[in-house]
RNA sequence: GCGAGAGUGGCGGAAUUGGCAGACGCGCUGGACUUAGGAUCCAGUGGGGUAACCUGUGGGGGUUCGAGUCCCCCCUCUCGCACCA
């Protein structure tokens, strides 16, 4: 019998669906298991990465139902977003079109792979039925004060007609349109109040210890809390006060200049009808024009400009001057810095190249800091001088002295700073979901009332020509009426980030269907948290920060009960590939080259770095040809073969190959003894068993043991896969050995073998579940329980042990499990080879280490 | 510049807690079977050396009886970034 996996594949995909078997439902008596791997952005087809994701979570998913948990694995469609706008426009098509379609074709692919979701709670982002209940959360938001609408700067581009992310303008134009120079547009914006939350989602990353290190480092640095104080600088001639923030308030009577960032409000106010007005609002346009992009770079020049005014330094009463600087961030603390040029180095680099006066304040400790001599600021501790009541004292022990002390004399107070800014979910966009606010003139911005939800995005609309949202030009949207005066009002036309909608799905699984608010208390309650989140590590920040912070709005809301969505996390590697270029035809598709040549022009092709896959570097393999030729289960297996989850997986096709070799070796380990195998029993525990027999019993329940800890433990599928062929050679060399194959002997393979496939069936579960029917179960693998293993069995009547001279190994020997150290030890001294490396040497110290090393030094 | 990771045979990787470096697989070499082999099966495979043995986890130091693993310095690569005051 051959193995087809063309033939079968599809067979065991129907069955399981018939049979209802990944269909999940509350059940109190159980324990629940919730499993989520990021949804996908219905691109059209499903990718390599989408394959590894997907399979990953799906052997958990296979795994905690066999350990018999409750486990609920849904899949949906993060269906808004841009590329549908750019495919229609391209297309000549409508953004819901091809999004529905793209979800039909991605859906029979994930189907063809044999993942286990439950569909009945498949969910798309576009629906009304789900969005409408995003706009009602964000009017709640909208009343507690945590969406508000403040003006921002933002790069524009005139073609597009809409905001570029920083990521997309090059050398100051837009990337699309590289003859379009991109400007700067003041702009009202809708921002949701994530820094409410900082404090507590900071806090709470010190109590998730299911989630990687490395993205908690990552958040914690992104968020950015940091202590210091806020200082205010009365301006000079003015009753207007500059509040500046710094943390080294220890610093402040050295703070001989303050600078603005060219942003600040301020700036346009203080330089009116001065001589200066016309340079300081030159600089400002420059830099916000033209640097504003570069102003982040690598390398920048701190440059800046006099404003032509003066603030009083209100612990020296010095009168300092004040400059506009590019270095200045507008986001970060109050737009405004006080600078001390003798101990930050940027306002050092600053005050050198305008001339500007400086004082030291800390002293050395060798007492030798002179701002005369100075080459770079001093950014270490000391004692502090030039401080007025806190010469003497230590800078950091001051820290807290000299905040009491502005505070005291109304300058200032301590305070905390965070570097995360408020989330900017506003879009120029059409494909996304309708902010719920309407404009009236007399009544001003007004929350659309619940009962009118949803604000339904129209649907008869034709895309512009040159990209852009429709929805600004489109009367029957935009036109309304105020719900207070009835008077003319007019739409919000933007709509949301659509990391709004990723932002709670996975609530939503929960209920999908529920119609009396976002989320039924009863079945959300019961499933969240999600006990495993599994995704590609380039969400670890945005996308799961977002989620979070929603979360706890939704908590405060009395919507969920949880703090934290996803109380363990999986972040996967990249999929990567290197890239083929040729000289005339520009990057490759692997399609496009044989035997190293381009096929178009039969020149040579160059291979460049491994990079991660996507389309822009062509350097991508389509699953689709991969399952029609191998199958879902090669596949599979190949995917969780080459590397562990949370590593970079780096393509290469043989691979592929090899695990379908594997696969047919399994296939006929079974098929080729189907009769020794079939006329017995699974072996049962008893003593008496040959060493040969005992041995491969042995291996059996350490395999067992092995798989399901690197499952269970640590996902490491690759090491669970390696064990398992390990038993699988084994039982194959048994058998191939002249043992004698009795009843007995075919009870130990049989057990062997059904380990074999019940442990592979998370991984490969339509070959498996094939095999498992010819050894003549009946019931599923789905519904089999996953193996124990046996300590009777896994236990041992001799041990090796390692002998090492001075830490080399020299010599093995098999001892009796029973034996003690001293035992072990006395062994270990009368071996021949380590008499051989002892001999002469006077005997030091002997190290011996439970029943595996002893260490001889001489 | 700042922050976070990584570096092990010809290749992907293993070594979970400081205790046999290289599991498992690919590739390669030899053999068997075969009309044939890019199928299958068996054996070998870090480097050097006939061997005893020596050597070996990016480089250099250190801690330790013992280091791929811990500490310090350096190099290279990858990822993220908002000059973080």
């Amino acid at each position: 019998m051959k193995y087809d996996p063309q033939k079968l594949e599809p067979m065991w995909q129907v069955y399981w669906e018939k049979e209802g078997l990944f269909k999940s439902a509350e059940d109190a008596s159980k324990e629940k298991y919730y499993l989520l791997e990021m949804f996908p952005y219905p691109s059209g087809k499903i990718h390599i990465g989408h394959v590894r994701n997907y399979t990953i979570g799906d052997v958990v998913a296979r795994y905690m139902r066999m350990r018999g948990k409750n486990v609920l694995h849904p899949m949906g469609w993060d269906a808004f977003g841009m590329p549908a706008e750019n495919a229609a426009i391209e297309n000549n098509t409508h953004p819901a079109k091809w999004t529905f379609d793209n979800i039909t074709a991605m859906k029979k692919q994930l189907k063809r792979m044999g993942f286990s979701y439950d569909w009945d709670r498949e969910l798309a982002t576009c629906d009304p039925k789900y969005y409408r209940w995003e706009q009602l959360v964000f009017l709640k938001m909208y009343e507690k004060g945590l969406a508000y609408r403040k003006k921002t700067h933002v790069n524009w581009c005139e073609s597009c007609q809409s905001v570029l992310a920083n990521e997309q303008v090059e050398d100051g134009c837009c990337w699309r349109h590289t003859d379009k120079e991109v400007i700067i547009k003041e702009m009202d914006s809708w921002f949701l109040k994530i820094t409410d939350y900082a404090d507590d989602i900071l806090e709470f990353c010190e109590k998730l210890p299911g989630w990687p290190d490395r993205v908690l480092t990552m958040q914690k640095n992104w968020i950015g809390k940091s202590h210091g104080a806020l200082i205010r600088f009365p301006l000079d001639g003015s009753d207007e006060v500059i509040e500046t923030f710094t943390t080294r308030q220890d610093t402040v009577y050295g703070a001989t200049f303050l600078c603005f960032a060219p942003e600040h409000p301020l700036v346009k106010k203080i330089i009116k009808g001065l001589p200066q007005e016309k340079e300081v609002t030159n600089f400002v346009e420059r830099i916000l024009k033209i640097e504003s992009f570069v102003r982040t770079a690598d390398f920048t020049t701190k440059e800046g400009v006099f404003t032509g005014r003066y603030c009083i330094n209100p612990v020296t009463e010095e009168r300092i001057p004040i400059f506009v600087a590019n270095f200045v961030l507008i986001e970060y603390g109050t737009g405004a810095i006080m600078a001390v040029p003798t101990h930050d180095q940027r306002d050092f680099e600053f005050a050198k190249k305008y001339g500007l006066k400086l004082r030291v304040v800390i002293q050395n400790p060798d007492g030798n800091l002179e701002k005369e001599t100075m080459e770079e600021a001093y950014v270490g501790q000391g004692a502090l001088v030039n401080s007025g009541p806190f010469n003497g004292q230590q800078n950091l022990a001051a820290l807290e002295s000299i905040a009491e002390y502005l505070e005291s004399k109304g300058m200032g107070h301590k305070t905390e700073n965070f570097r995360i800014r408020d989330w900017g979910i506003s879009r120029q966009r059409y494909w996304g979901a309708p902010i719920p606010i309407v404009y009236c003139k007399k009544c001003g911005t007004m929350p659309v009332p619940e009962k009118d939800l949803p604000v339904v995005l129209p649907l008869d609309l034709d895309m512009r020509p040159n990209g852009g949202s429709p929805l600004p030009f489109e009367p029957s949207f935009y036109k309304t009426t105020c719900p207070v005066c009835k008077g003319e009002a007019r739409r919000e036309t933007d709509t949301m980030d659509t990391f709004v909608e990723s932002s709670w799905y996975f609530d939503r699984y929960t209920c999908p269907d529920y119609e009396e608010g976002p989320l039924d208390p009863n079945r959300v309650d019961y499933w969240m948290p999600v006990d495993q989140y599994i995704g590609g590590i380039e969400h670890a920040i945005l996308h799961l920060l977002y989620s979070r912070f929603y979360t706890r709005v939704l908590r405060d809301l009395g919507y969920l009960k949880v703090t934290e969505p996803f109380t363990k996390l999986l972040t996967q590697g990249m999929v990567c590939k290197e890239t083929q270029e040729c000289k005339t035809h520009g990057l490759l598709y692997p399609f496009e080259v044989k035997d190293g040549l381009c096929v178009h022009c039969h020149t040579p092709i160059k291979t460049g770095n491994i990079v991660k896959m996507s389309k822009s570097k062509r350097n991508v393999v389509d699953p689709q040809g991969l399952i029609d030729q191998y199958g879902a289960d090669t596949l599979r297996m190949f995917c969780l073969f080459a590397s562990p989850p949370d590593k970079d997986l780096e393509w290469n096709d043989q691979g592929v190959e090899w695990s379908s070799r594997f696969l047919t070796r399994l296939w006929r380990l079974v098929t080729d003894h189907l009769e020794g195998l079939k006329g017995t029993d699974l072996y049962k525990e008893q003593g008496g068993l040959p060493e040969s027999l005992k041995s491969l019993h042995r291996k059996t329940h350490q395999t067992i043991k092995k798989v399901t800890g690197d499952i269970e433990n640590r996902f490491h599928f690759n090491t669970a896969i390696a064990a398992i062929m390990e038993l699988v050679n084994e039982v194959n060399h048994f058998l191939n050995s002249e043992v004698k194959k009795d009843q007995t002997a075919w009870s130990v393979v049989r057990e062997a073998v059904e380990a074999g496939v019940v442990l592979l069936f998370p991984i490969v579960p339509h070959i498996t579940e094939e095999l498992w029917r010819m050894l003549g179960h009946k019931k599923s693998l789905v519904e089999t329980p996953w193996p124990e293993y046996s300590g009777a069995a896994l236990e041992e009547q001799k041990k090796l042990v390692v002998l090492q001279v001075n830490g080399k190994l020299r010599s093995k020997i098999e001892v009796p499990a029973f034996y003690g150290d001293a035992e072990i030890e006395a062994q270990a001294l009368a071996d021949e080879r380590i008499q051989h490396f002892t001999k002469g040497k006077p005997i030091r110290k002997v190290i011996v280490v439970q029943k595996k090393l002893v260490n001889i030094v001489v």
